[in-house]
DNA sequence: TACCAGGTCCTCG
DNA sequence: CGAGGACATGGT
């Protein structure tokens, strides 16, 4: 598997993905393509971008992200996408304002969680991660309760712009449809990592892709079961 | 109506 | 270790 060329079909049929996507207010989807450096422009004192992805990254695990959109905007028209904000929220009430997103409890305890944790050890403010060397963030991530290798892997790449390649299950079952089956996350990882110039937007559109692609995949074999029992 | 969605943690053998 | 289950909502 030619990596660097599965990228380039990737990118001609599914066009450019530019992740994250933000919330943006009076737009019914999230706002996809704003290039990083221009991520702080957003940050007020009731929302931190980079913070808002780590709670997106958080949030849509094993979950639909268009749920996950439902949620982020009533966090940020309750005015508590930032850590100091969200954890002046009542625990029961950040548990209803996130409800839409699933696991409303488990995920509220994450937040909750991680953002003790930013108030705690770096000033309320996720940038400060970025001193660090980027196996030393994912390490300390990974401390984290309710932060698994691929949100700490999407905290690092889309919040704090690091170029580590985010795997997710849509990007094993491509591999394995194309006979390159891993054990392990790490495995999978490297093997893109490895076969791709180290770049954070090269890996950030990679991954998008790769969730596109999956998508498609599943839209097109539902569709495929559809006209197999129409038509028998 | 089941099954799925950009996982993670816990328990048990 | 590794399999199996719990966690929860909304779309199809």
């Amino acid at each position: 598997m030619q990596v660097m060329r599965v990228y380039n079909e990737l990118r001609r049929r599914y066009g450019q993905q530019g992740w994250w996507p933000l919330y943006v207010r009076n737009t019914k989807d999230a706002n996809y393509g704003i290039p990083y450096k221009d991520l702080k422009k957003y940050r007020t004192p009731f929302r931190d971008p980079y913070f808002e992805i780590a709670v997106g990254a958080i949030l849509t695990q094993n979950t639909a992200w268009k749920n996950v959109v439902r949620a982020i905007e009533t966090l940020y028209h309750a005015k508590a996408l930032t850590p100091k904000r969200l954890l002046a929220l009542h625990p029961r009430r950040l548990q209803t304002l996130i409800r839409p997103a699933g696991y409303f409890r488990q995920k509220a305890k994450k937040l909750r969680l991680f953002s003790e944790w930013l108030a705690e050890e770096h000033k309320s403010d996720i940038l400060r991660l970025k001193k660090y060397k980027m196996h030393d963030i994912r390490y300390q991530l990974l401390q984290r309760w309710g932060i698994g290798k691929e949100t700490a892997d999407s905290i690092l790449l889309y919040a704090l712009n690091k170029p580590i390649f985010v795997v997710d299950e849509y990007t094993r079952r491509f591999c394995r449809a194309r006979g390159k089956a891993f054990r392990e996350y790490d495995d999978y990882r490297l093997f893109f990592e490895s076969a791709l110039p180290r770049s954070s937007k090269l890996f950030q559109e990679y991954h998008a892709l790769l969730v596109a692609c999956g998508k498609n995949q599943a839209k097109i074999s539902k569709n495929q079961l559809v006209d197999i029992r129409d038509g028998g």
